[in-house]
This record gives C-alpha cells, structure tokens and sequence, in this order.
DNA sequence: TATGAATGAGCCTTCATTCAT
DNA sequence: CATGAATGAAGGCTCATTCAT
C-alpha cells in the first residue's frame, strides 16, 4: 500500500490530462464561481504549473468548450427511448435527470448560474442553450400531449407546470446550505415526483 | 445654447451616487456575471471614471456588502404580517416573492448564482445565506404546521415540497430562453400558485 | 538649479507621454531589435510601470502604429516642392533625405531592418512599406525623367541608380561600427552627393 | 504500398539535422523576423518536434552562433585572391559578393538587420561584427590604394565611396517590393558595377 | 534520435486601488 | 466630487529548456 507520494512531475498522456482537468474545471466553475476559472486555481487541482494547462487546451475558452460538450453528452442520455404515455415518459425523464443531477451535483449549479455562458464562446455558449432548453421543450411537448389526451386536471397550465418540474429538478443539487440534513436529499429526490404527479393529476372532486 | 448640459459633468451628493452605483452592480453582476463586476464596468454605467468609485466605496468588496444589504432589505419586506392559517400565510408569501422577482428580474438570478456568496467578504456572505435560507424556512414551517394541522394530502413531503416551491420562484425570473413567449411570463406566475396549492391539497376535496 | 532629483511617480499628461513613449519605442526597435520591444523596456526607459503604458496605448501594435504615423511623417516632408530640372529635384531630395536620417540616426536603421513591418499590424505595415516605396518611386521617376531629356550618361541604367542611391542613403546611418571615425560621418555624407551626381553625369569622352 | 513512408518518422543524424537547423534558421530571422526565431518554428519547418532541436544544439543561442559561422564561411569566400590592380580587386569582389547575395537572398536582411547580433551571445556578436567589417575594411583599402595610384577621379573621397558601394550590395537583395519586376532584379545587379566605375573614374576618360 | 509532458520565466493586458490635480 | 495617471498584482498565453519515455 505503501506505492510511494511522489507527487512530483507526474507525466500523463493528453487524453488523461484533459480529462482531469474538464473535470476539475466543471467543480471549479460550479463550486467556486467564474472567477476562480483560472488556469492557476485548474493547474494546481490537477497538479500542474499553470503554463502546463495549455499543452492541453489552446485556451480557457476551448476548457469551457469541452466542459459544454460534456455536459450535452450526459444531459443527452436522459431523454428516455420512445414511450407512449407522455406522463410515463415524463416521469421516466424526471428519474433520469434527478439521478444525473445527484450524481454530478455540479450540473444543476452550471446550468443555473449562467456561468458557462459567460465564460464560453459564443458558439459554446449556443450549444449550452440548445442542451437546455432541449430538456425545457421536452418536458413542456410531454404536458402538452397528455393535456391533448386529457390526462392533465382542468387547471393545470402546461406552461407553469414546466416551470415547476424543471424548478423541483434544479433544487435538486442546491440543497448544500439547506434543511436536508446531509444524505437525506436521495429520499427527498424520490418524495418529489409523487407529488408533482398528483399535482398534475385530475382532481377527483373540487 | 447654454441649455443646461448638465448631465455630463454631474457632480451628484455621495447618496445619490451610493444608490446608483449599487443598482448598476447589481444589474452586471446578475446578467453579465461576476467577471464583468469590474470598477470600470459600473463606472461607465454610471457616468464616472473608475476611480471616482472609490470615493464612494472603500473597495469593491464593500459595494458587495452594500448589494446583500439592499437585498436583504427587500426580501424581508415579503415576510406577512401574522397570519393564522398557515397555508394562507404561504400563499400571501410566494405571491409576495413572485412580485418580487418579476419586479427586480436581477434577484433571483443573483440569488442563485453564488456570484454573490464568491464576491463577497465572508462576513456579507454569512448575511446573504442567513437572508436565503430564512426564506427557505419560513415555507418549511408553513408547510409543517400545515401538516400538523391536518391541512396537506397524505403523500406530501414537507421538505420536498419546500424544494418545489423554491424552485418555482426561482424559476420565474429565469424564464428568459425558454418556450414562454415575451411577456406571457406574467400569467405563467399567475398560474403557478394554484397548481402548488392542488399539489398541496388532500386528493379528495379539500 | 537644485530643481529636485524627485524622478517618482512624475505624472504627465497622456500628449506628452504617448510622445515620449513613442520616442522610445523607435529607438528601442532601431537599436535594440525587435525583441527587445516589450512593454517594460519602453516602461522603464520612460519611467513607468508596465502596466501604465496601456494607459495611453491600447496595445503594443497601436504604438508601432504610431511609430509609423510619426516615420510617414517625418519622410513625407523630405520631398521638395515642384522643381523643374529633375536631377536638381532629385539632388534637393538626396540632401533633404541625409539630413533627415543624421538628425534621426534610429530611421534608417528602422527603415531597413523589417522590425517595423513584424511588429506592425497588417494595415500599418502595408503604410510602411507604402512610405518606403514613395521614396523609392520619387528618385526613379527623377532619373526617369532625366533620361527622357537627356541628362543622364549613356551608361546609366535608371533602376540600377535607382538602388545606388537608395544604398547610399541607407548607409548613411550604418555607420557606427566602421571605418569612419566619429563625427565625421557628417562630412562623408556631404561627399556623397557630388560622387553620385558624377556617376549620373554624361561622361565627357568615352 | 510500403514504398518508402519514411519522409515522416525520419530519424537522421546529427549532422544532418544541424545543417537542416541552421538553414532554416537562416532563413526564419532573415524573412519572418527575430521575433519568429523559436524553436517551435524552426523545429517544425525541419519537422521535428521542438524538443529535438535541443538534442543537436545547446541552446537557441548556440544555433545563432553556427548561423553566424556559416555567414563568415560564405562571406569570406568572396575575396579574391591576390590581384595587382586594386580596381580590378575591387571589382571582382564585388562580383563575387553580388552572386552571394543574389544566391542567398537572406542573408543581406541578415547582415543589416543586426537580429543576429542582437541573439547572438556576446562572442558570436563580435565575430559577426568582425566579418562584416571586413568587408568594409576591404573595399576601404582597395580604393585607398586606387587613389595612391591615381587611379580615382579628383572628387572621389574615398570613404564616401566605400559607403556607397556597401549600400550598392545591400540593396542588391533589397529589391522585393521595389520598382523592379520579378526577375529583371539580376540584370539590374549587373547593371550597377559598370556605374560605379564610372564614378570612381577620373572625369576625362580614363 | 525523437516525442511529448512539464516547468518557470517572461510578455501583454486588465484590474483594484491610490493619489496628484 | 471627479478625472486621469500610475502602480502592482494577477491572468492568459508563449517560449526555452529539461527530461521521462
């Protein structure tokens, strides 16, 4: 167990490298904010010198372009295959993304915060807009169909209601400075989906 | 000719300028982020010269603690007054919030952002933490004294509904990219609340 | 006469030190090289911080720019007024032309070496080279016109003199390290002209 | 279809590769500037990797150094061996440093841009100093002797003339964005020596 | 012999902050 | 009260150089 702390001049393929740092600079940006999206603060978590970084990455922005990209591809894997009942494919959805977003608590602070935006490129920065509002049309196209087919109650707004699901979705991972004690959040994640279900449900009586 | 042009070399009192120089940081930390948070920055906003800033703030790190502190001020004023039911009193509370949001469309952007939290002293942060979270419980106990009193469905959560509400208001000022069409958003908040509120309601009747 | 020897922290205004800085970014690029045209070498041969210098200059290139503005300038006023007789036209200009570069030993050098073109910005560059070829195109339109009306020797190729009196204009400030002895360059220069002129003379016999 | 990749992948020896480094070396400072003078460039015109330069020169400085001595190899070169008439001498060095030049375009820019001697540690700088007074020393002491003789015209002052002829050859590989078309340039350096005489001649004939 | 990762210094530029005016 | 010059500390990026592979 003893395999050594030499910690000294590590010496990684690319591959590795970019990796490492795609992922400390996703914690870095959701974690300790835009300014601190150096390549100081991303060296040093890595390991590195800060001139290191660029044998890498031409830039910051190419780090915040493959940050985005990486986002997309995990975003992307949570639109369910095809389902036929709307509210079923939903429901399949919110389990998805939730399951994504505590296990990469970073996610839902990045989308939020604008961050990326600002840091991005231009054309990064459309392609983050693109990943999320895929994830807002789609839950809005799944109200709108099962409103269609009748299954939503007679006040439910599909509008609104997206607002809701995605906003129940964002809290997910802002929970830190919260009520939740510590790990309890995973039960919370899974008492939310009940009641948006009932929420949008057809009320039996009124 | 001499038609006043006063308007360039305006030499106005430290309060006013105080005020101003706030209202524009606010306004550039929540949409064009922290890292545009520069003296420069507000000082074109305002009309000066980056360094007549600092005749009116120690440092930027004060004009932070002045911005939590404007905050502060105007989310407290959503607290009701004494209310007995306590599904009224959230109900008074979020449409309070909600007007608040849609009024000051820079807030819960900040709110969210941490940009706030990381530009700040820790002193102004700890004050910034203390002000959200204060919101958080208020719905919290709300919310569980509805409980206890028998007023919520059986399959409600109180800390998971205390989640989907906050993302609710949250989500209200973040309506910018999304399928809401201009000023649609108004009627969207409108519609919100009743649906928490089905959401909140035994599944019978009420 | 004890004026102070308070050399800190002398704050002058942006007219005079874009004039000095541009001062020393010519002979900084004449006499060191183009290497040696960094913002700190022109700083502290100004006497300034680095960082100051973008206070009056937006960047390197904008000085190089003016660097040539100040050189278009300069060269431009060498050229004489209108002239009949084109070798006397010609002579006015070869005298105007030495005068220039002695009093300005840092321009020939300047004018030769390409540092300016590197450095320069793509349109500044494509100034330069437009002010070095005015140069040129004058003294070969002289000897053009000289040939058409007969004033040129037999053997004098226009183009060719062309480049020999451009040589000999050039070397007048490439004297430093060689054969002549100090101050005396004056008098060389002075005895350059009449040689060149026997050169473009018809000659006698032969 | 295994014919001959090698191309890519060579591995060749030192010797080799120190030519190849020192031609492209040349070449670099003398069109693209010193500033274009790392071994990034350099390796890759050599197509290398710029670690490998160092694996066949000490330092960059070291390259300056075989550059230089490649320069005194070639300049050296153009002095004619022992001839009687110092005109005749003169003359065929002139020849002789004219199809130099003409063969390496480069090293004109070189010789005048003083990059070198600016890269150069002190020692090369001094040998290069060295090389290119001679030159001067040369051409100095054959009209020198001419004038002993009596064989230069009455107004020749011998200096004068030196610097002349030196701004004759420098200009010879000056002629890029000059008057002369493409290739007409070698007719033109043709053209200059014959004028040249003639302005050394005695006035009468000869 | 050559590649590719890493370092450390240096450069350009921005920025908070100070201060003379 | 405000401007404009200046500083010093980063920050992004390049570059010579080293060295493991």
């Amino acid at each position: 167990m003893n395999v050594t702390l030499r910690e000294k001049q590590k010496r990684k393929p690319t591959d590795v490298r970019k990796r490492e740092i795609i992922d400390v600079a996703i914690n870095i940006i959701a974690f300790d904010g835009a300014r601190a999206f150096t390549a100081k603060n991303i060296a040093s978590a890595v390991g590195m010198t800060s001139g290191g970084v660029f044998r890498h990455f031409e830039s910051m922005e190419a780090i915040v372009g493959d940050v985005i990209g990486r986002i997309e591809d995990i975003l992307a894997a949570d639109f369910p295959a095809e389902i036929g009942d709307p509210l079923e494919r939903l429901k399949i959805f919110f389990l998805n993304r939730s399951r994504t977003i505590l296990a990469h608590p970073s996610f839902s602070r990045l989308l939020l915060s604008d961050h990326l935006e600002q840091t991005a490129g231009a054309e990064a920065a459309k392609r983050l807009v693109k990943a999320k509002s895929r994830s807002i049309k789609f839950i809005h196209e799944c109200l709108q169909e099962a409103e269609q087919k009748g299954f939503l109650g007679a006040a439910v707004e599909t509008e609104a209601a997206t607002s809701i699901i995605i906003g129940a979705i964002v809290m997910l991972s802002h929970n830190r400075q919260q009520v939740t004690s510590t790990t309890k959040s995973n039960k919370t994640s899974e008492a939310v989906w009940p009641m948006i279900a009932h929420m949008l449900s057809a009320p039996s009586g009124r």
